[in-house]
DNA sequence: CATGAATGAGCGTTCATTCAT
DNA sequence: AATGAATGAACGCTCATTCAT
């Protein structure tokens, strides 16, 4: 029973924070509205705060979760060997298309400012961040043999979400030409680097 | 003497958005607060209103301002012929630099989310970002033969501004070993290409 | 079985009122949250709706309680003859430490608040300081004979939950001092009078 | 201007302090809505936070400004001299009706009331008591040598103060009787005893 | 009888905007 | 033009009460 409850509760906390992420990339971290979030989650507002503190606590633990999930998706690299750079560059359409997801863009820039404003949450995510390139320095340094290959990861993923950010400026970029491109870089960056 | 007003109106809107700006930037659009414009304007909360009609037009104001800006930068181009590539690797540096500035990339990360939430933002947005690439791909198609040469910029400028949100979730990033890579980068999209 | 039932459902309201009375004196009437008291009392908050119906309820019957209390103390002065004013002297000290107890007197205060904004209190509150100002006026007229016995009653009455508020403001009062004070008004209300 | 200004803030302040007291009186400290205060202040909520951080500032300014009134009445009994307690016994029947006023006593038990839920405002309160039992211990000493001068005075203003929470739960008390019992034990407390 | 999850009205407070001067 | 006092709708959050089990 008690395991029933206690999964029950993680339920509720899972839902309130789909619900609080469908607000937020509607109406941004500030302009979404309990009362919003609430409707999303078919819940009363008062009923949130038997899983949350606050509001602020319900957009720290949404981006953990996100974090922890992409973390969880970089495992699939894990067992890649000499193999990682062929995966990243098969898999690169598919990371653009992530990335230019409106939904995913859209939320990664209310978390990036949200972190320009909200040292605790800067700190959560730079804490998060770093455990997620040291992940995929470790597994691509089996392979591309470069003394700066953490600054190419880091420009790997600026394109990469920088993609995410144009998409909402043009919405109208050629993906398929973005990828065919991308992926040359990607193997000037850890291929022809090794 | 009626110029002279209008001129004087003018100031006064330029310095409501200059002051807007720096809210903006400490606060965020939504957490700028009028008074907190208007003592930064130095004027009163009142007094603003008779220059915009609400902080909203303040936004969309500020934003066209900014692109204004960029699109006269890039006239410093227009007679660059063949060296334009040159150019741009050579200027590379103070892109980066500019992008990875704190200040503008919290701005430009407020822009692009308030364009996901205001269509009428967003509308002007796309049409000032189309006039500059227009204007960059004309400039560029002197030298560079590509028949993909919007999406190669596209690329670049994702790279560039990517770089300036990467910089905000990892600030230890090492910026010179990073305009290396752009650098080749750069050249393998404008001149390897062309 | 019924009786039985009977009993334990009034133990219920018992140990309800006493939770409650418990969380009255921490936290007000008002400041006293339902939680609060169902977890005094060893309850869910809402099992103590199938013995209330409202929190306003359990105010009043507290209130009911502690004044049906008091006038079972004052049978024991029932047979005390003439020898009442003595007793009420001896007991003097004990009456003064028991209305200067912080928890009575903030419990007297919150009930006299009440009492001016809920007229059923303050009614039910008139009518059962009335029983007991007849009961001690028919135990004091056997051997006090003023005509204004009532009214030096009411100042007698005065002057000791007076001490009990006097205390709150300044609890650093000397009590023993004011019981040798406080004995001689006593003397002089009901005995130099007779 | 600047004193006109001022002089009107202060006014303002007045008025929202005055309005929050009737509001106090008849729902309580914490009954009280804002609302409800900016409406006797002829004011729209917002505006009271221009004057005042909170509602727990206003109650604490209110309870300030009641005790400075006090203690200005106070200075009346400055040079009375010798005549201080003939002034006593002859002001007694308007200090009975001034502590018995339902406005005051309902006043006083909120004040005394939150003293005991609220650090703050009971060491505001012990402090100003204290200034208060200070000056007119000094007033009297000239003419009462007693060496329990304190304590009586204690016992006085407890009297007076019972006399108004009496007040409340039985509003028939006979003042005029109980003035001229409460005279004599003025008498006593503070003549005999010289 | 008993629980505690769930509700939703209503609170104190904020702040973009308006208005009197 | 210019001020800043004034407004009031709307927010995040609380808690007495109800309800499903």
């Amino acid at each position: 029973m008690s395991e029933a409850l206690e999964k029950s509760a993680d339920d509720r906390r899972e839902r309130i924070i789909r619900a609080a992420e469908r607000s937020f990339i509607a109406s941004g971290f500030h302009g979404a509205r309990m009362a919003q979030i609430a409707k999303e989650a078919n819940m009363s507002p008062g009923h949130i705060y038997h899983y949350f503190e606050s509001k602020e606590q319900i957009i720290a633990e949404m981006i953990r979760t996100h974090f922890e999930e992409k973390l969880e998706t970089l495992e699939r690299y894990r067992d890649a060997g000499d193999k990682l750079v062929d995966m990243m560059i098969e898999n690169l359409a598919d990371s653009v298309a992530a990335n230019t997801d409106p939904f995913w863009s859209t939320l990664m820039l209310e978390i990036a400012a949200e972190a320009t404003r909200n040292e605790e949450i800067a700190a959560s995510i730079r804490n998060m961040n770093a455990k997620m390139r040291t992940q995929v320095v470790s597994y691509l340094s089996a392979s591309v043999k470069v003394d700066d290959l953490e600054t190419r990861l880091e420009v790997f993923v600026a394109l990469v979400q920088g993609l995410g950010v144009r998409n909402i400026i043009n919405p109208n970029i050629d993906k398929e030409a973005v990828v065919r491109i991308a992926r040359e870089i990607v193997e000037y960056l850890f291929r022809r680097a090794s």
